[in-house]
RNA sequence: GGCGCAUUCGUCUAGUGGUUUAGGACACCUCCCUCUCAAGGAGGAGAUCACCGGUUCGAAUCCGGUAUGCGCUACCA
């Protein structure tokens, strides 16, 4: 009988969340839902200096937006907190006590000024760096000496100088180091807070955790923890490191490479479904076709068994195009929901608010097919809502036409419209196919006049439509300005 | 420098010894649809599976070496 799987996301207030982290906690969070697990959030709030005000909220406020609700945690509680690690403090130093009690662990009073030292001469010298273990074998004497000068130690681990450490990963499967190549690490700092790894192996053991999934970048650090959950006679919950994600430059994605919070993506209009869709596909795969595929399924299908071992490159076009694709699936009431607050923060300030709801309602049809994300549709729509069009005179004149044709086919165009019974979408697109070959004209030409006079773009929705939603006053007086744009050049 | 890991179209990936003239997707190109754009449809181009050697009747798939890349190497996580 298997132990219940309990998973858990350990992010640290140090900084926003990191699309890299995100994937993190949606991949601990999709096999915690797949195995009918618990999925926990805990605070590796133990840097006190690196600590970021406001990076806790919206790091919770992510994993909100993305629907990655927690069982365990901040604000829900659990059997097993705190879940904050700075109210944990006594639990380390526990367990660093009972460390040095068993020879596991020794106290280290070297000064970060002399280990600085150390460093730069081991670097001169080409030798790996690492601590030198002056303080590993201290008499008691030599010891009380330095409390006296009122030293505050650290406490550092006991690192076996020879044999192997041997562990297996779910995903990397067997890898071996020597235990020569791994130095007397600090496990609790001077200021009384455990670093990474004792309060990782401390809390991992605590809350029972089955499986650790975290990023490969962690790897490396597995040996000592292993040493730790030896030395503490814990058992070492399974492994499962995730590949890294990169920026197109191959190097760790960072800031340099654009937007790396999961909050700038909020901010530009992506839906969370989509980011969840295309996070999850970041070295992970359900076969050789799927490309979209929802929350449920993803939740049905996740295994380990088919997260890949290649660091993979963020392509945001390839975002951008799936983003699309949700946008598209949308209801449209939905969607108009979902673009009415991009629309009320990014239209002119110069457009009245609160916007008609009925009025965008009628607008959204016309956009929805063609935003690829949310903060691009008042600028799709823009020329909906202002009064005055801005575009140049140049842009009227048409393929094939002249000045004077243009003038001539916008007047006759006025004077049909104004006369038209019901300015909807099927009498429009009647009267201005007739007009058209009464002018001569292709429709091409004819309705790309128009284009430009009602909207100001060469590029916009289909004309019809478009006129029937700006209403005949608008489209009249826009054919107006237009005429009026020119008229200075015939002179 | 040391240690570890990885390497399939530009990118994300499928592929776990023969069904592969290596499949799909994004991006790109052509055509169709069409009032422009978008979407959609049909095609195209794009990977000597990093390289070298070995095992095998047969290798992208197994083994060894080389190269390249990435990660780690803090009183940071």
């Amino acid at each position: 009988m298997s132990k219940s799987v309990r998973v858990r996301f350990a992010p640290s207030p140090t900084g926003y969340p990191h699309v890299g982290n995100i994937r993190t906690a949606l991949f601990n969070w999709l096999f915690a839902r797949h195995s009918g697990g618990t999925f926990i959030v805990r605070i590796e709030d133990t840097d006190v200096a690196r600590r970021v005000e406001g990076a806790l909220e919206a790091i919770l406020d992510g994993l909100r937006w993305l629907g990655l609700d927690w069982d365990e945690g901040p604000e829900v509680g659990g059997d097993y907190g705190p879940y904050f690690q700075s109210q944990r403090l006594e639990l380390y130093r526990e367990a660093a006590q009972r460390l040095v009690a068993q020879g596991d662990a020794y106290y280290c009073y070297c000064s970060p000024q002399r280990l600085e030292e150390m460093r730069k001469e081991q670097a001169r010298r080409k030798q790996p760096p690492g601590y030198d273990r002056r303080c590993r074998n201290l008499s008691a004497a030599e010891r009380a000496q330095k409390e006296a000068e009122g030293i505050t130690p650290v406490v550092r681990f006991k690192t076996p100088l020879e044999g192997q450490t041997k562990f297996n990963d779910l995903i990397w499967g067997e890898v071996v180091v020597e235990n020569s190549t791994i130095d007397d690490f600090v496990l609790l700092k001077s200021d009384g807070y455990p670093t990474y790894h004792l309060a990782n192996v401390v809390d991992d053991h605590l809350m029972e955790i089955s499986h650790v999934l975290r990023a490969e970048e962690w790897l490396p650090s597995v040996p000592r923890h292993k040493l730790l959950y030896q030395a503490l006679g814990y058992e070492m919950p399974l492994l499962a490191h995730l590949p890294m994600i990169l920026g197109p430059d191959r190097t760790k994605l960072s800031k340099r490479h654009g937007a790396v919070s999961i909050t700038e993506y909020q901010e530009q209009g992506y839906l969370p479904e989509a980011m969840v869709n295309f996070l999850a596909l970041l070295g992970w795969s359900l076969d050789d076709k799927t490309e979209i595929i929802s929350r449920e399924e993803l939740v049905r299908n996740f295994s380990l068994e088919r997260v890949s071992k290649t660091a993979a490159i963020f392509n945001s076009e390839k975002l951008s195009w799936m983003n699309g694709v949700y946008i598209r699936s949308l209801s449209l009431e939905d969607f108009t929901q979902r673009a009415l607050p991009f629309l009320e923060r990014g239209l002119p300030p110069e457009v009245e608010r609160p916007l008609s709801i009925d009025y965008v309602r009628r607008i959204m049809p016309l956009i929805q097919e063609r935003a690829r994300t949310l903060a691009e549709v008042p600028e799709l729509a823009e020329f909906f809502f202002t009064t005055e069009l801005e575009y140049d005179a140049s842009l009227l004149i048409g393929k094939g036409m002249t000045q004077e044709s243009t003038i001539e086919a916008l007047k006759s165009a006025q004077q049909r419209l104004s006369e038209l019974e019901r300015f909807d979408e099927e009498p429009l697109e009647a009267v201005l196919r007739s007009l058209a070959e009464e002018l001569g004209l292709k429709t091409g030409q004819l309705f790309g006049v128009l284009r430009v006079a009602v909207t100001g773009r060469t590029a916009a929705p289909p004309l019809f439509q478009t006129m029937a939603v700006l209403g005949r006053e608008k489209c009249l007086s826009r054919i107006k300005a237009a005429l009026e744009k020119l008229a200075p050049k015939l002179c």
